[in-house]
DNA sequence: TATTATACTGTATATATATTCAGTATAATT
DNA sequence: AATTATACTGAATATATATACAGTATAATA
């Protein structure tokens, strides 16, 4: 599923929403109505794009043919997905005993997919806003790039850092905290295994 | 609820196997065609007969302003929690134009209960790990605590601080941010009104 | 630089649709 | 015997609605 503008977001909730309340869907103007727009092409436009994107079908010359495209939300009883601590020695695997516990948690909550939830130790991360004991949604996958928070092993040990190539055999594991130094790696002498990336953070209070 | 001739039931049963395959209730016509009448007046009189017979609501003037009358199966189908923009003037009330779009998100997911989500603008929280575009979770609450994190409103303006009542009357609203400075609040002067507290974040990246 | 996507206003119109009116006919109530 | 409800056909119409066309403007992309 594409991208969708924060506008098109809206349009398609508003139709949830007034499918919710009256039972059937908006016409142009009464999507214009509830958010304000003064021309019904306004509305179209929106609905074109979302079409466009497949979030919605639209029957051509019905009116209020409008469909919400809803890829079946496949209520599969997840278990959630499991927590696992970022334990100073020892690889984050899915194995029970390092399981904290099991969050439910809808599919596609953070746009992309994604494996298990880590547990953050530390503050090496604090400036991009990444602090202990926070959640990070971990998508496993050794495709990354610059830029990226990775979650990194280096002899049994699993770190957070961004991930920076600097050659095919140089990479740096950038802290975001000024109280901690760069880790340098040549892979070449040292091996280095990245279990994957973040695409997202929950954090409880 | 009343009797209900075969016929009519037949009509019913159209509309609710319309809608479950199209996602928008029939016409008049629509209903003829599936159910072989030659005259949308055919139609016309079942759904008037349904409808005193409260089976449906027929919303007049209004195309396919059919909806079913379904007391029984409200499962509360949940949309999810609203996302609502931190705007820099205006409360962020919980209109439709204001919602960005609802999350699914299992309930007492941050252990307390809470009513929406505010997407965060600026950094002025940004030392305890609060960035641009984070969801907070909020708790529409007045019951704050010293040290808490709460949506504040001061003239229309919304603000995301740490909150820290001085004395009976003296509030600081503390940013984490050193770029920042704290908001003393006289509240004999300033008028303040707490839209509620943080108790969780997410981020999506 | 040109092009495409987004995000609108505003006007116009063909047609999709609800809805009324005029009938016919059968069965169930009162 | 007189209503009343059910169950239709058929025609007519006001209006609700989708949708095209003409603009304006901004941001992103190639």
């Amino acid at each position: 599923m594409k991208d969708i503008t924060s506008q098109q977001s809206k349009v398609l909730n508003c139709i949830q929403l007034y499918i919710k309340k009256t039972g059937f869907p908006p016409t142009r103007a009464d999507i214009c109505r509830e958010l304000g727009f003064k021309s019904p092409n306004s509305a179209e436009t929106h609905l074109r794009a979302l079409e466009k994107k497949g979030f919605i079908s639209i029957e051509s010359g019905t009116s209020r043919g409008i469909a919400i495209s809803n890829p079946e939300t496949a209520e599969e009883e997840d278990l959630g997905y499991p927590i696992i601590g970022l334990v100073a020695a020892g690889s984050p695997t899915l194995a029970t005993e390092n399981i904290e516990k099991n969050v439910k948690c809808p599919k596609g909550f953070f746009g992309s997919n994604f494996d298990y939830f880590l547990r953050v130790k530390g503050l090496s991360m604090k400036d991009a806003g990444i602090m202990e004991d926070d959640l990070i949604a971990v998508k496993k996958t050794q495709d990354v790039k610059n830029g990226d928070i990775v979650i990194a092993r280096i002899d049994d040990e699993v770190t957070v850092k961004y991930f920076h190539r600097h050659s095919p055999s140089i990479i740096h594991l950038q802290p975001a905290n000024n109280d901690f130094s760069d880790i340098e790696i040549n892979l070449e002498e040292t091996e280095l295994y990245i279990e994957g990336k973040s695409i997202g953070l929950i954090r409880e209070n």
